[in-house]
DNA sequence: GACAAAGTCGATCAACTTTGTCGGGAATTA
DNA sequence: TAATTCCCGACAAAGTTGATCGACTTTGTC
């Protein structure tokens, strides 16, 4: 039931291009994975993948670098989640993408199946209805969150 | 995302000796092997991880072999994924069972974090309120609705 | 045009994990 | 005692993961 590093780094690059200034063009990968804490090259790597996939448009040169290819709120976790970790279902005779029939005599009525199917549908769920934009937002509202709390109680250490 | 073969043959396993007539005794992992197409030596190595989280009891020799140690409604699946596939959580920093602080400077605004939280959750939600008793009693369920459906239809090819 | 700054690409690699296998031992029953 | 079954640790082949590398192409600037 595990992200992989790919998939961790590409959904982090991802959310930071999408809560950037759009003012401030293109991010190249080194900028990035500096702010991210990504291996320069591995992440470069991903975003190829990315970009691929329509995900990511590039512009080499100086100047240059990544930028999103479509609006954040039209990019969700599960595409992405799907490109650089494969399938989200547990096991592939469950998955919609990525379909492969089990040994079991009948698909029905096995035990196994029924409940990965439960699982896998609940990851989608919130995977493909989870879009950078959704993101972005979220991470806002609770930034907010801390720094009101922080306003009310000025110094953690003194309030004690 | 994945569900390893151990976790699946183990799953099986169990479902197996759930669902079996408790009359009968203990089984054999020869007998469980055969009927659910793992290899044995593998199953072997399972039964006795299941054995020493106390899921399962044994008896060697003549007439030997596993049993649930517990009635199958106190066995959640949760438990036995975390034994044999390790956490469910997609990042450990957001496990409940294995949790390890991540690089991110602040957990509570992390895009990624929130997000894969909500995934363990929906996850833990479902796999922690199934049990063995559950998945045979869903199964049971199953069978008896295509059971019902071959009753009106007697000849699946003929009706077409 | 030359140069620097990016992205592009394919190959390769070490470490780790997964999925088993093997050989012998210990407990239990007949 | 013999057969059956679980118990245990070691090991090994194959696959996956998480990178790294070197050479190349494209773009913008002087």
């Amino acid at each position: 039931m595990k992200l992989s590093k790919r998939g961790e780094y590409g959904i982090k690059a991802l959310i930071d291009l999408a809560s950037r200034d759009p003012a401030r063009g293109a991010a190249t990968v080194k900028e990035i994975a500096a702010h991210q804490k990504i291996p320069v090259q591995f992440l470069e790597q991903i975003m190829r993948a990315l970009k691929n996939a329509g995900i990511l448009r590039s512009k080499p040169g100086a100047g240059g670098g990544y930028a999103l290819a479509k609006p954040p709120d039209q990019i969700t976790l599960g595409q992405v989640v799907r490109l650089l970790d494969g399938p989200l279902a547990p096991i592939p005779c469950v998955s919609k993408t990525a379909y492969q029939p089990c040994v079991c005599p009948d698909e029905n009525t096995c035990g196994l199946r029924l409940t990965m199917l439960d699982v896998r549908n609940a990851i989608a769920d919130i995977l493909d209805n989870t879009t950078l934009a959704d993101v972005t937002h979220r991470v806002q509202q609770a930034q907010h969150l801390t720094a009101s709390r922080k306003l009310r109680q000025p110094s953690r250490t003194r309030s004690r």
